[in-house]
RNA sequence: GCGCCCAUAGCUCAGUGGAUAGAGCGCCGGACUACGAAUCCGUAGGUCGGGUGUUCGAAUCACCCUGGGCGCACCA
């Protein structure tokens, strides 16, 4: 009894109203005042942007009065009329405008808000919309033939959180890194490497443009010839060469692992396109779809009718020369995922893969799989700015600047930080020097910030004597300056924002409320005659006190959704 | 030429088909003898690129145009 109480109780406020709505529609039907039409299976609920609007408000009657076949205000009214407030969660309800109703929340029923965030503490915002169903999200798969630049980090910093954010949803995420460890272009890296070893022994030979060019291949090479000595050059060139290619890619994969953990990325698993090769997978199933002649030969190549599934002409999956493309396994490797049989597959890719789009997902219609559960994100660039003039970058002269770098230079709080702060659609200029700087201009402190006040405040609350945090039924009394209250109605907000970025996918969301909320707080915080926190009246300072720490536990949570610290001083 | 993404304040960007479109930065002017000034308060700033349509209602949806980014390999 007492158990569904607090359940109930820690229901976030919209979802209750959306409750109190449904069963007003479904009464109204009863009784015969509504017609039996289809009920809408959620209520869209939103704040509006004007409090005399109300704390909540509805556009249900609106919506509903074609097939009710009357006047909005008219539909507006018959709900509101049944619905049944034995909660007391409303003080006030009403029609407003073409036919919206608006919803006041008691104040008390605010106060319940704060003491669920206390109670759930680092779980506050986290909900069951995910149901439990599986995901797999996969991201940054960079190629093990060079170190990660930055664009591959914001890629890492929206995979990561929004696995985060999906877990918190309800989801159960699985991360995954796909090592394109096979085929033309890690030969082309051992091939690298072994002339750069050849030209540490000594020869002088010319190396080619369309080889790898940075200065890490030089690097490996050092360290190989000092580890296999010099008898290298002597070998069978193809031995030498493949011994090359998988000391280098190895190398530089632990490189990029190593890198991702500094950047605070983890994943449960790490894929291998050889797998693929090795377990006779790709080679499969090019021959089943071959035999269903989904996979057709011409000109000595065997193609794909991609065109048949809408993409815009037909893909090649093994060349003339016999070997395969990336396609082909990754036609293996979407095959291998649905048969994992998650509820959901996330691919996450630079934006410059979007002409891939058409091609993946025709293979996966091909093999009988519903391409609607796997979702692909595109996220655009980055433009590294360096004091608002764009920093000098070329890939295929290996000249670039590399997340490790970033993240040495900027630090990992502020890079991941920056990184979320966009929609994954846009575009972002990154610059390394803004990104440095401890001032407004800076977002990532602001927001740690509150974090750093906050725990200094209660600091000095215990260094004078207020040791419990809990709730007393006097902080009603205690908490009800307006500004209070609207900072429990922004908190009571969270959960809406975690829901939502799980919904629609979108981790931007995170860190744009976190501002929001650190604002309100900043504010709050600075008027010292009206809002000092611990003073000498110790029920209005145990007051305060439970509402700023509930602030910080927010902060404290979102910020670890986002993989940035939550520092108690800075 | 074709395809995908984008266009919102001077700049960088939010914005769930809803009511009067928001924030940060920058500009200008203010605020520390009390919990951290990495902060706060105030002023100004808009044809939501343009057009047509759908809708009771469009920054949001559809179509066209303009402008920008990216991609159009038997590359990855």
């Amino acid at each position: 009894m007492t158990w569904t109480l607090k359940l109930v109780n820690r229901q976030p406020m919209k979802e209750k109203l959306g409750l109190l709505v449904q069963h007003a529609l479904k009464s109204g039907v009863a009784a015969g005042h509504l017609r039996p039409t289809e009920i809408p299976l959620s209520i869209a609920l939103e704040t509006p942007r004007i409090a005399a609007h109300g704390d909540y408000s509805t556009n249900v009657a609106m919506t509903m009065a074609a097939t009710q076949k009357r006047a909005p205000r008219e539909v507006a009214r018959i709900i509101i009329d049944h619905i049944d407030d034995s909660g007391h969660l409303l003080s006030k309800t009403e029609v407003a405008g073409p036919g919206f109703i608006n919803f006041f929340i008691t104040q008390e029923k605010w106060y319940e808000v704060l003491k669920t965030i206390h109670d759930e503490y680092e779980a506050y915002g986290a909900c069951q919309i995910g149901l439990g169903k599986r995901v797999q999200i996969e991201f940054v798969s960079a190629n093990p033939t060079g170190p990660l630049h930055v664009g591959h980090g914001r890629c890492a910093a929206v995979g990561d959180t929004l696995a985060a954010i999906l877990e918190a949803a309800g989801y159960q995420v699985e991360k995954e890194y796909y090592v394109n460890d096979s085929g033309r272009q890690i030969h082309t890296l051992g091939r690298s490497v072994f002339l750069r070893c050849r030209q540490i022994l000594g020869d002088a030979i010319e190396f080619p443009a369309d080889f790898y060019q940075g200065d890490y291949i030089e690097d490996l090479a050092r360290l190989l010839v000092d580890r296999e000595g010099a008898h290298l050059p002597d070998m069978d060139e193809e031995e030498a060469v493949g011994i090359c290619a998988r000391f280098a890619a190895e190398e530089i994969l632990s490189g990029i692992r190593k890198d991702l953990e500094a950047f605070g990325v983890s994943f449960d698993r790490w894929f291998s396109e050889q797998a693929l090769y090795d377990s006779e997978a790709v080679r499969s199933v090019i021959q089943d779809l071959k035999s269903r002649d989904i996979i057709y030969e011409h000109e000595g190549a065997l193609w794909f009718r991609t065109q048949d599934f809408g993409d815009e002409k037909d893909r090649v999956v093994v060349r003339a020369n016999g070997q395969t493309t990336y396609f082909a396994s990754d036609i293996a490797y979407h095959k291998d995922k649905f048969e994992r049989k998650f509820d959901r597959i996330i691919d996450i890719w630079g934006a410059d893969h979007h002409g891939y789009i058409p091609r993946v997902s025709a293979s996966i219609q091909a093999m009988g799989y519903d391409e609607k559960q796997c979702r692909i994100i595109l996220v655009q660039l980055v433009n590294l700015l360096r004091g608002g003039s764009p920093v000098a970058m070329s890939t295929r002269a290996g000249e670039f600047v590399t997340l490790r770098q970033v993240v040495d230079e900027v630090g990992r709080d502020a890079a991941r930080f920056l990184f979320l702060l966009r929609h994954y659609d846009s575009p972002l200029d990154f610059d390394l020097e803004l990104a440095k700087k401890e001032s407004n201009e800076n977002p990532v402190y602001y927001v740690q910030y509150v974090h750093a006040r906050i725990s200094n405040i209660i600091k000095k609350a215990e260094e004078r004597g207020y040791k419990h945090m809990c709730w007393h039924d006097d902080f009603t009394d205690l908490i009800k300056l307006p500004e209070e209250i609207q900072l429990i109605k922004l908190m009571a907000r969270y959960p809406e924002v975690v829901a939502q970025s799980a919904l629609l996918m979108e981790p931007h969301r995170i860190p744009f409320y976190l501002k929001e909320l650190a604002a309100a707080f900043h504010a709050y915080y600075h008027d010292r005659n009206k809002h000092m926190v611990v003073s000498d009246d110790a029920g209005l300072s145990a007051a305060r006190l439970f509402l700023v720490s509930a602030i910080r536990i927010i902060i404290s949570t979102g910020l670890t959704l986002m993989g940035v610290s939550a520092p108690e001083t800075m």
